[in-house]
Order: C-alpha cells, then structure tokens, then sequence
DNA sequence: GGCATTTAGTTCAAATATGAACGTATTATA
DNA sequence: TATAATACGTTCATATTTGAACTAAATGCC
C-alpha cells in the first residue's frame, strides 16, 4: 500500500510563514542592535557576557556559552580578552577548582549598564505600540514555543 | 534645573523581558536548524539561498545578500561555490549588464524541498500547540515591530 | 583506594563572515 | 555628450566562530 505523503512541496504553511515572520525581525533587530554597540564601542560578544554577567554575577565560562549560544572556547578566548582589558575577574571556585567564575569589575558593571540601557531602549522602540497584554501574549507564546523545541530529540 | 533621568538601570521592562524570549527562542531554533541541515549535508548559508531562490527565482547576488542578512562579499563566495557544486546557475541580465540573475539548477530544486521540508516541519513541530488565531498574533506583532523597527533613523 | 567517565577550561587549526578597495556598468546631472 | 555619482559583483586581508584535541580536576563505581 503506497504511503500517503505530505505535500512537502507545498510548505508554506500558517505555522512556517509566522515562523519566518519572527526570523526577519529578529535579524532585522539584531544588525541595528550590532550597529548600536558598535558606536558604543562594544561588540556582540562582549555585550551578551555584560549583559548575562550583569543579570547573573559569577556565571561559569560554559554557563555563558550556554545562555549566549556559542562555543565554549569563543567564550574561553573572549573573556580571557575582557579580563585583560579590565572589564571582568576570573576567580577559581572555592569548591571546584575546575570552574572558574568571572564577576565584572567596576568598568565592566559601568560599560553593562550602557548595554542595558542600549538593549532596553531598542526593546522599548520595537514594541512602543504594544499593549501590555500584547507584550504577555507575545512572552507566553514564545516561551511556549521554546518549550516544545525542548521537548524534541534532535 | 537637573534632568530627569529614566531609571536605566531598572531596564528589565515589559518589552525588554518578552524580546528576550523571542531571542531565546529564535537561537534556539536556529541551533536545531543548523543541526538537521547538516544532518541532510547543506549549511545555513546554502540552505538561505536555496530557500530564497526556490521561492524567489532570478535574484540578484545582492537581493540574496539583503534577505539573508549578510554580506555581499560573502554572498559572492558562496554562490560562486554553490554554482561549481551544481545546485545553481548565474546569468548575466540582459538589461543591466552588473546584475547577475541566479537560478535554481534541477538538483538545486530537489535540494531546496528538503530545505523547505526540514524548515516546514521544524517551525510544524514548534508551533504545534498554537491555534490559527495564535499563530496569525505572532505574524501581525512580528510585522508590527519590523515596522517599528523600520521607521527608525539608525 | 583505584580506575573509568564526565566536566571546565584552553589551545589551535580550519571554517565562516565581514569590510574595504577595486573593476565594470548604469544612471543622474550639468 | 561628458562627467560625477551610484550600483553590482569580485577579491583579499582580517575578524570572528567553530570543533577537535588536550590538560586538569571532579565524580561514579567496583
């Protein structure tokens, strides 16, 4: 018995066209962002650790990687960088000597809250006309997407 | 007479907190993405152009580098790759002798559907739970704030 | 305790991506 | 029609990012 295939070719489905939607304001946000930084004096790399390490002090190198999507020996080189200019300190944890837990500095907390500022003012311009309840509706559905990414194997 | 300063380091506002799950969100996908493109031997860049030009046929290198979101130096490079790999084909337009036109070659094609079919059913198996109503929300807030985005000076 | 397995971090070579300079073609303007 | 300004594509040097191999430390298990 022939087994009933999908009309692959004809993919352009609600879901997928949402989907892509997203996609294309995300890129679109996050080039203007780079372009923010970067006349800030800040890269992108360095603005996530800022950002995360602000929200989360004495994040672990591979914490980090996680939460910003990269590689664990970017990560190793760009704050080894970042300490040498001043911005973070890596300390040895007391219990584990394998981790290594960096905190900002003083320059660093500065140069995180100008991060924040930049990245909630681009927040604030994108949805300026957004309701509260559309700003929710927005977090809920996204979380609940991000869920059942979770949820798949591979 | 003192400015009044917004609390900028209190940035943890209602837009801020939900673009942060849609970033979230956005990497995560694009990691299962990349991960099942590579599964079926095609990389993000390729699997950009094949969608782009399987929808779009004839675009020009620097159309292809706008919808991407990327350079057109490396736009260049990699179609110049993709043509010697057979998957498509640049010819010269006849009205504007700058402009090359790309196409799809057969085997272009038939590796495009796999690409539409893997980011059909990725974006299927993400949005699984959202109703009709939910999923046309997410386009119209996303179209919103690409607009909102668009209207901005820099 | 001893040994295999896992984890954090580093290093380095290779893959990717970018920007600036250039050649060529088109369009605008004087 | 000249000539300046703009646009498309290529090249190349230079970031940036990644994955694999490695060291050192911790954990599990016998």
């Amino acid at each position: 018995m022939p087994e009933k295939t999908l009309p692959s070719s004809l993919s352009q489905t609600r879901g997928r066209r949402a989907w892509l939607t997203v996609v294309r304001t995300y890129l679109q946000c996050d080039a203007l962002l780079a372009s923010r930084l970067a006349a800030a004096g800040v890269r992108m790399g360095e603005h996530e650790v800022l950002i995360n390490l602000a929200r989360t002090p004495g994040m672990t190198q591979q914490e980090l990687a996680q939460h910003s999507f990269s590689a664990k020996s970017g990560i190793s080189m760009l704050v080894a960088h970042m300490e040498k200019m001043g911005l973070v300190q890596r300390n040895p944890d007391a219990q584990d000597a394998r981790i290594k837990r960096v905190t900002l500095t003083a320059d660093g907390e500065k140069l995180a809250l100008v991060c924040v500022d930049i990245q909630a003012q681009l927040a604030l311009q994108m949805t300026s006309s957004f309701s509260d309840e559309e700003l929710d509706m927005v977090e809920r559905l996204m979380l609940r997407a991000s869920d059942a990414l979770g949820h798949l194997n591979r």
